[in-house]
DNA sequence: GCACTAGTTATTTTT
DNA sequence: TAACTAGTGC
């Protein structure tokens, strides 16, 4: 029964034994972590621990499905299905709809991924007349990103006097009335952001202390795979939910700590030891992956690096062969070397295609590389970039699915009013949402209340807008009866959308159609796959699932093993037996972005410690003297990350130059003939120029519009009148009687004793209240 | 209000 | 290069 201890070292088999308290495990570098963790559960089942009080916080949902698959093995399927396991933003999402009416959100609340959020700070900076070049919406947005991950409500901002004068520094004083109006909004909406999972879960621990001893009660046992690379709304989470009974394992590797651009503090895992002064600490230090010349490269790197915990990585493997270096004229001829290279291995190796794997710094290098591979007829899967969820036709339709279970969700509305085109444009939309801040109330409703609003617009619009309502709204009454495989099909079918692409006749149309159709086979798999399983089929369910994919969660393994493309960030915890680093270039890797401080550089370079250490039998390094950036030529010099490793460990497959730069090919004295003019020729900008001229307050909300707001009235239209005693019909909670009233305008509330739902306080501008006695 | 075009800008990494 | 935006003409 215990014989899976025999196949673990002496470290790993500390660490799977011990079983109470607090203790962290480092691990490094292909030292077997998983396997202990696995283990480490599955010990814990076998001395009495009910799964259901085992969380298990894993860096992407794959890995926690693998890991439940690997431990039923051990313990069988049924037990092992009780686990908690999964990503912090998952397993809290499904934590939060349980809880949401304590926070004030509704169950079904919507997911915004960060295009949502971008393109709602981006109408918020519009609403607000702000110049958007200088709050640049995707900045704004990293920034409330980061005051949330350090837990700075919108409050906290506005008592730090020194957040403020930073943001009024950067001539940016409006950063904090964005983020009041941002957080505002999305609960307006009903809406959580990436986010919002962890802080609102730090809300609710707080606030609600029968929450938080549930939640301790119930997870006696947490760990925490990956536990460098947790923010400090993470930590939080794991530190009040482990404060009870203290059975709390994290494992983690500083030297791969390389999020924390995501606010990821590798702090977190330094001071572990001053959290919990009772910690064992464990260290796998034998590596099992990789050649020794590897291993010692890998280490010879790091060693570079200033902040990092005593520990050394070694391994009893092969020295193996040594780390290629190869350099090339361009990214094309990089991509030409990748591509030929990979041939002649699985030729002399008979390797499959999954045993390699190329890896770049940005998404923007896969292009060269795909090119080549196709041209060889080498089967290849991108992961990242855009992934499949994102792209325009199937975020359509996904919007009007989110409105269906949650219509108050802005952004998604806001995308589908009017698509496809319904006559219902810009200044309808502009209209629409000026009446929807005046009245606290979200679009959808205004959609409702559009004859007792007198908002200007005209009759054939209003007309429209009655039609979109509702379609809307037959839509919902069906959804409530079908499935979200039907209701989608259903949806595609009403909108006519597939139509209106075809008449676009372009080939990307075709692949829209296609990718459409692929959407509804999707859910239709999503569908059959949870009533095996026995879990949750609604179509709240499988929303919440898209928005927390990862490209590795589409689990397309029918097609032949092909090589993976993706970026080093997403190859983590992974391992091919051949792997190739390309673009080892200055600027590029090290980023250009990430060289200003010994911190940031200190990243990159475990960025490439990560690289390095996927490959079990060789890694190739290439770099690139000219490549295509923004559609321009540059030149460009090696990574001094090259320089170094230690030369013992590196095969120059081309000599190594001391400065390779293209110059010295290329005859400059041949271009001569062309006249210079035509060559360097470029069209005068007389628009930029104008624009610079001109004066540049502009009024971006037009008068009419404004004229509009200030005509609203001013009084709460949905207040319904409520008094004390009615009996009233609420959408979640159902029945209920006025027990007392307080407050007044927008802050009026009201005591409601519901059926089931218990005594709950609501703000009225926020409730849709039926007076029914 | 809409469709089309020309111009502009951005590429660091992601749940 | 590609994706988004502002401007223009219907």
């Amino acid at each position: 029964m215990n014989n899976y201890l025999d196949s673990l070292n002496e470290a790993q088999k500390q660490a799977v034994l011990q079983k109470d308290g607090p203790m962290i495990i480092i691990a490094g570098a292909g030292s077997g972590k998983t396997r202990v963790l696995t283990y480490r559960i599955a010990h814990l089942m076998e001395q009495g621990v009910d799964a259901f009080n085992i969380l298990s916080l894993t860096f992407t949902n794959k890995a926690a499905r693998e890991m439940k698959d690997r431990i039923a093995s051990v313990v069988g399927v049924s037990e092992a299905k009780n686990l908690w396991m999964g990503t912090f933003h998952s397993v809290f999402a499904r934590i939060l709809r349980s809880e949401a009416d304590k926070l004030g959100f509704p169950s079904n609340f919507t997911i915004y991924d960060t295009q949502d959020s971008v393109r709602l700070i981006s109408s918020i900076i519009k609403e607000m007349n702000l110049d958007k070049e200088r709050y640049k919406p995707k900045q704004i947005l990293n920034r409330i990103s980061s005051f949330k991950n350090s837990l700075i409500t919108v409050r906290a901002y506005f008592n730090n006097s020194e957040l403020q004068e930073a943001d009024l520094h950067a001539s940016r004083p409006k950063v904090g009335d964005i983020y009041k109006e941002y957080v505002d909004r999305c609960f307006k909406a009903g809406a959580m952001d990436f986010d919002d999972l962890l802080l609102r879960t730090n809300e609710l621990l707080a606030r609600f202390p029968e929450s938080l001893a549930k939640y301790q009660n119930r997870f006696r046992y947490i760990m925490v795979d990956e536990y460098q690379d947790t923010n400090h709304s993470q930590y939080l989470i794991v530190k009040a939910l482990a404060d009870r009974f203290q059975n709390i394992c994290v494992v983690g590797d500083d030297s791969q700590s390389i999020y924390s651009f995501r606010g990821a503090n590798i702090q977190n895992i330094l001071s572990f030891q001053k959290d919990y002064p009772e910690v064992k600490t464990f260290k796998l230090e034998q590596n099992y992956r990789s050649t020794s010349n590897i291993v010692n490269a890998a280490n010879s790197v790091i060693a570079k690096n200033k902040t990092k915990l005593d520990k050394e990585v070694w391994t009893s493997n092969d020295a193996g062969e040594c780390i290629q270096v190869m350099r090339t004229i361009s990214d094309g001829e990089e991509g030409r070397f990748v591509a030929q290279s990979i041939w002649d291995n699985k030729m002399n190796l008979q390797l499959k295609n999954d045993q390699f794997a190329v890896l770049y710094r940005t998404n923007s290098q896969s292009r060269a590389i795909e090119d080549a591979l196709r041209k060889k007829g080498i089967e290849y899967k991108i992961y990242g970039g855009i992934s499949f969820y994102q792209r325009k036709e199937i975020k359509d339709i996904l919007s009007y699915l989110r409105i269906l279970i949650n219509p108050n969700d802005e952004e998604a509305l806001k995308r589908i009013i009017n698509y496809p085109a319904r006559g219902i444009g810009a200044t309808t939309i502009d209209k629409l949402t000026i009446a929807a801040n005046h009245y606290k109330k979200s679009i959808f409703d205004i959609l409702k209340y559009i004859d007792k609003i007198d908002l200007k617009i005209n009759s054939g619009t209003k007309n429209k807008l009655h039609n979109f309502l509702n379609m809307m709204l037959s839509l919902q009454i069906e959804s409530q009866k079908k499935n979200a495989f039907e209701i989608a099909e259903i949806v595609v079918k009403q909108t006519q959308l597939i139509k209106d692409i075809e008449k676009e006749g372009t080939p990307e149309a075709v692949s829209k159609v296609e990718n459409i159709q692929e959407l509804l086979n999707g859910i239709k798999d999503f569908i059959t796959d949870k009533i095996e399983q026995g879990e949750d089929t609604s179509l709240t369910s499988f929303l919440e699932d898209v928005a927390l994919a990862t490209d590795f969660d589409s689990k397309k393994n029918d097609d032949k093993p092909s090589i993976s493309l993706m970026t080093i960030h997403q190859s983590k915890g992974l391992e091919y037996s051949h792997v190739y680093v390309v673009g080892l270039e200055e600027n590029l890797f090290p980023s250009a972005m990430s060289m200003n401080t010994r911190s940031e550089l200190e990243e990159e370079r475990r960025l490439f410690y990560v690289a390095l250490t996927r490959a079990e039998k060789v890694a190739y390094l290439t770099y690139a003297q000219t490549r295509y950036r923004w559609g321009k030529l540059i030149d460009a010099e090696p990574s001094r990350f090259l320089e170094e490793i230690d030369d013992n460990f590196l095969h120059y497959i081309t000599p190594k130059t001391i400065e390779p730069s293209v110059n010295r090919f290329v005859d400059k004295s041949l271009f001569d003939d062309i006249p210079k003019g035509i060559r360097f020729q470029k069209p005068i900008k007389r628009k930029k120029i104008e624009r610079e001229l001109e004066n540049k307050t502009e009024i971006i909300v037009p008068k009419n519009l404004k004229k509009i707001s200030q005509t609203l009235s001013k009084g709460n239209l949905f207040d319904n009148n409520i008094i004390i005693g009615n009996i009233i019909e609420h959408d979640r909670f159902g029945r209920g009687e006025v027990i007392s009233m307080e407050g007044n305008g927008p802050d009026k509330k009201a005591m409601i004793q519901f059926g089931t739902a218990g005594k709950k306080n609501l703000l009225l501008r926020f409730v849709n209240l039926k007076i029914i006695g």
